[in-house]
DNA sequence: CATGTAACTAACTATTTGTTTAGATCGTCA
DNA sequence: TGACGATCTAAACAAATAGTTAGTTACATG
């Protein structure tokens, strides 16, 4: 299950999966740098704990990655069980960071909906190491979110964005569900985190080709509609 | 982060993942008794797998919740990895067996509609633990279960159900827009599959009640009629 | 330049864990 | 009965792995 020359050669065949690369040579290193050093450390654990889970990150294969050794990873994060949890909290972070990058204060509500959930989308595609990393955290039973202080960090900012473009659409008339934002925000994570995350079994199992980008298009498309009319129309129906 | 004391701990707290029991006695044992014996270690691996992920299951743990021995696991199913194959091909059979009782013959096409949905929610919150191998076979981007002869058995008989609930609908007027049963199962299974799988992670980051009975039913009406309504309405919006 | 401190490394330890081996026990049927 | 094969067990092996230790290197500062 476990095996060393399997996982090596998986390794090897995972060039990229969204993260920053192993070691991060943007910034330039002048003699002892601590910080890069950590930092490096930072992102290989990010990677490796995305990649293989709790149970099956190496600290070796980390500290390989980063370019440094197993012991400076001991000194900086404490156990592998703290380094997990710094993980999760960047892995938060950068993803919430990513979000913040859009803007739906221009935009008519109905089309900021199908604006937000493009993004959602794509967003998603674009850091699936972020939904595995979310999917190890939840076997695990939230242990160790719940432990993170700050959480409030970790909220999407969406949020906030869906509060307004709602309350926009109801005075406007445009919507008649007035549905709370985290709802609806849950609704529109739930349309793309299944297809998304399941994208292994699903097409094995079912032949769904949730894989291709036309079904994508499609499915985006379809929801989106479904979604911008469930707001429009009053809740019972009718 | 795989820490004896702490797992022997959270192995007490656990007692019930809705497995059958750790050992079935259900069928008198006569002497040497290999089937029963099998069948014990195969649903002790079902719940080692699901609890703590292909990674963190533990042959022993599964030796000792079977009442059986570790050589015994190995002459019976060769190694972990094909263990774990066993496991997740008896768990699509189990919960596709659930999923046959349920008959929507009689239900006019949006009742069936909505009864579909209700039970694909209450079957996901029986069966967390058939989630949890989900996820954990996604996490290892569907290695095994691309390797499963007779896949076709792993399908759901939901689909049928579902494609003979949409032709009554579109025959009968009731629904406009003509969906492809599997795409339409995709989009009832993400609906619950997120706020259930996630449900460790929401109420923590969003402070979602997503385990609140009162949540689940408030849900499950809201995307019943959002769904319906996506059927009776052609597609592109009228 | 000497010295203190932080960055870093190699090698080691103790434990866990998948897997194997050699053998004991039991039911069966010739 | 007795011997054969299947069932089952205890003990041990070898590899992997989290974590530690003891020491070296580089740099800044007085």
């Amino acid at each position: 299950m476990t095996d060393g020359k399997s996982e090596a050669n998986r390794d090897e065949q995972i060039i990229d999966i969204g993260l920053a690369a192993p070691v991060d040579n943007s910034r330039p290193r002048v003699g002892r740098d601590s910080e890069g050093t950590k930092r490096d450390i930072l992102l290989a654990a990010m990677h490796e704990f995305s990649e293989y889970g709790d149970g099956g990150a190496r600290i070796d294969r980390i500290a390989r990655r980063a370019n440094a050794n197993k012991s400076l990873i001991y000194s900086y994060f404490g156990n592998k069980e703290e380094l997990y949890a710094r993980v999760l909290r960047e892995a938060y972070t950068q993803i919430r960071a990513g979000e913040r990058e859009l803007n739906l204060d221009k935009l008519e509500p109905r089309e900021a909906i199908r604006a937000l959930m493009k993004f959602t989308m794509e967003h998603y595609l674009r850091a699936p190491w972020f939904l595995r990393l979310l999917a190890t955290e939840n076997l695990r039973r939230g242990q160790t979110v719940r432990q993170i202080d700050k959480i409030s960090e970790l909220q999407s900012p969406l949020i906030t964005q869906l509060k307004q473009v709602l309350d926009r659409g109801v005075a406007s008339g445009a919507f008649k569900n007035d549905m709370n934002p985290v709802d609806l925000y849950i609704l529109m994570a739930s349309l793309f985190y299944f297809p998304i995350s399941n994208s292994h079994t699903l097409p094995v199992v079912f032949g769904a080709q949730v894989t291709d980008p036309k079904w994508r298009e499609h499915y985006l498309k379809s929801v989106q509609d479904m979604v911008v009319r469930h707001l429009e129309n009053a809740p019972g129906g009718a």
